[in-house]
DNA sequence: TCTGGGGTCCTAGGACCC
DNA sequence: TCTGGGGTCCTAGGACCC
């Protein structure tokens, strides 16, 4: 069966809900970003990149071209409010939305047409729902797959909706800049560029041999079908996230060790707070550091077993730091942590007992009575330790 | 105008085991 | 004596996304 799958993006989605919540800033240029003397824009209204402002761009820049622009922080807990009465919405139409960030989604609407009516009269109502309930703008995409979904509601922006159909993909892409693809970043894109493909239509026109000597035979393959728009990857509701992290670039470079590792320490222990707001254990801890230059390192170590100890993941991560010379030499602008390895918290055997005297107590009784000998109970069911 | 913060995925090399 | 090949795990870095 054909796949109809419909891409949301909000406009402008956190400087919209700016002029939503003030209406005094309606029509007027708005910045939402950092507003420290590091901060970059995170998003720019219409009016404001009327002056040239766009997203990443640093707010310095931003003030010079457009003085008269109204600079606000980010407000997260509200973008995240409205984000969730979006999905609401998407949820009305589909099970299956997957939500990419705050501000966009897909939504697979194959086989709902017996309940909905046709995909594109969906897409008009969905259009219209968000624009009534939320009172917020959004273009809508809508194709036969992710790939031409999303480089669809591109198109269809500020507002609007466009809609790719099967005999129209080759005429669609060939136009497009490289970049504009999904996966093809910047760096992508000059060594393409290098090589005088511009281009999708250029893309498509390159051998898939050429493809692979350039990229290796994954990302050649990868690359032969981007240019052809085929993209069978499913819309996939909610993922677990795989890790989580914090990180912070200082106002001013750090340079004594003892406030590193005061930073360090405190990134640390908000992390382990969200580990157990989210009943979670990590086994992996990550430090990153980012000297004045600009030059970045990361260091991480497998920890025995899963934790979400506080002081003993800030433990593990200052002497990350220690470890392989990442000193404050020339001044230090960012530190990071992260966890990996994330496992659910529904066991934690460092609670019960030492973990090393748990893990002889089992040997012991293993050793001398077989390992089907000995399973323990555990809040979710019996698993049998191994 | 010096370049945020939150993520995901891929690659390459080394250790280690069989 | 100077030689293997595959598989898996771990680490570090980098490209990419919003």
């Amino acid at each position: 069966m054909a796949r109809w799958i419909l891409h949301v993006d909000m406009d402008a989605f956190f400087a919209a809900v700016e002029q939503l919540d003030q209406p005094a800033l309606r029509g007027q240029p708005v910045v939402v970003g950092g507003l420290g003397p590091r901060g970059v824009v995170a998003t720019a209204s219409y009016e404001a990149r009327a002056f040239g402002v766009h997203s990443a761009m640093p707010i310095a820049k931003a003030r010079m071209l457009c003085p008269h622009a109204t600079f606000v922080p980010p407000r997260f807990a509200r973008y995240e409010q409205v984000a969730g009465q979006v999905r609401e919405i998407l949820a009305s139409y589909s099970p299956l939305v997957e939500p990419l960030s705050l501000d966009e989604a897909f939504v697979d609407l194959t086989g709902t047409e017996r309940l909905h009516g046709p995909a594109e009269e969906t897409a008009h109502g969905l259009h219209q729902r968000i624009r009534a309930e939320t009172g917020l703008a959004c273009s809508v995409g809508l194709a036969g797959n992710k790939l031409l979904a999303k480089l669809a509601s591109e198109a269809a922006k500020p507002g609007g909706i466009h809609v790719v159909h099967e005999q129209d993909v080759e005429g669609f892409l060939s136009p497009l800049p490289v970049g504009r693809l999904w996966g093809i970043g910047p760096h992508t894109a000059k060594v393409l560029a290098e090589r005088g493909v511009h281009t999708v239509g250029d893309l498509r026109d390159v051998d898939a041999s050429l493809l692979c000597s350039w990229f290796g035979p994954r990302g050649g393959a990868h690359l032969w079908r981007l240019a052809r728009g085929l993209d069978d990857s499913p819309v996939v509701p909610a993922r677990e996230a795989k890790s989580i992290s914090q990180e912070v670039t200082y106002p001013e470079d750090l340079v004594q060790e003892e406030v590193i590792a005061g930073e360090v320490r405190q990134l640390a222990v908000a992390l382990a707070a969200r580990l157990v707001e989210e009943r979670l254990l990590a086994t992996t801890v990550r430090v990153k550091i980012r000297w004045a230059d600009f030059t970045t390192r990361t260091r991480q170590v497998q920890l025995p077993e899963p934790t979400d100890h506080p002081v003993l993941i800030a433990d593990e991560a200052v002497a990350l730091l220690d470890r392989g010379g990442l000193h404050a030499e020339s001044g230090i602008r960012l530190l990071g942590v992260g966890l990996a390895g994330l496992v659910p918290a529904t066991f934690r055997p460092e609670h019960l007992f030492a973990p090393s005297a748990l893990t002889d107590a089992l040997h012991e009784v293993r050793s001398r009575h077989g390992p089907e000998r000995l399973t323990l109970g555990f809040p979710g069911g019996d698993r049998r330790l191994s």
